[in-house]
DNA sequence: GCTTATCTCCTAAAACATTCGTAGAATGCG
DNA sequence: CGCATTCTACGAATGTTTTAGGAGATAAGC
């Protein structure tokens, strides 16, 4: 019951806006828009601040006459979801194969990879070390 | 001048639709249908096979009375381009900070990377052997 | 104390995605 | 021929995302 997803998924220019956040750290929306460069207008900018707020994925904070915004979803938290997301839909719940894709089509040499794996592998042992159970 | 992306950016439903012309190969609209599943109208399935023909992602030929749809798009480059969205949009174009994301929020182990590493890394050995320049 | 600049909320329109209904053409059956 | 079935084409209704304008409040400058 209630298969509910979670569906931290952001829009294109929620994400936009949320790189700003976890960037910057928490601003206001004339200070978001400055650090966009996007051209958008300043009520474009705090239309989607108050939509990411109404998400849950913002907070905010008065200030003077102003209000400062504040990610309340951390960027790890938005790009497992992302991770997730794409998992599921494009690769049928198969995180290999999005590994294989990772190799195949990028820029990711095989060199690197096993590189990454073995630096995983090594804090990963580490941490198993420190809280063995 | 014209720094076009080339947006093979798939919608979730195209996608789904997609996936079926990938896996059961060409089809009918009533044969898409079918294998989705989803409790679609024809009509909506039609809509869509139309959307994926006026972008380009599907041809099709008359077949009888009817249309037989068929992907133009391969799953690698479909595949390829939401990694590459994916990396640009949410890890500022690291394809190594979403290895990090994938490792540590899901479900791959390292145990398991350094083993597709591995195997990545034999088969590329392999292709470079093949096709030396 | 006015005027101007800044920031708020409310509103809404443009663009895109999703859903499906209706109308009409072609096929096949009695 | 006339009717049911199976398609197609067109476009309307709905939902979400992105864009922004306008009215009002408040602080700041002269």
């Amino acid at each position: 019951m209630s298969a509910k997803k979670t569906d931290s998924t952001l829009t294109p220019l929620e994400l936009k806006i949320m790189h700003v956040l976890w960037e910057n750290g928490p601003g206001t929306v004339g200070e978001v828009q400055a650090a966009l460069e996007s051209g958008l207008a300043y009520t474009t900018v705090q239309t989607m601040l108050n939509v990411l707020l109404r998400k849950g994925r913002a907070k905010r904070v008065a200030e003077g006459r102003a209000f400062r915004y504040q990610a309340a979803l951390s960027r790890e938290r938005a790009a497992g979801s992302a991770v997730d997301d794409l998992v599921a839909r494009m690769f049928n719940g198969s995180s290999e194969a999005l590994l294989m894709t990772l190799v195949d089509s990028h820029q990711i040499s095989t060199g690197e990879l096993e590189r990454i794996a073995q630096r995983l592998a090594a804090r990963q042992a580490e941490d198993d070390r420190k809280e063995k159970k």
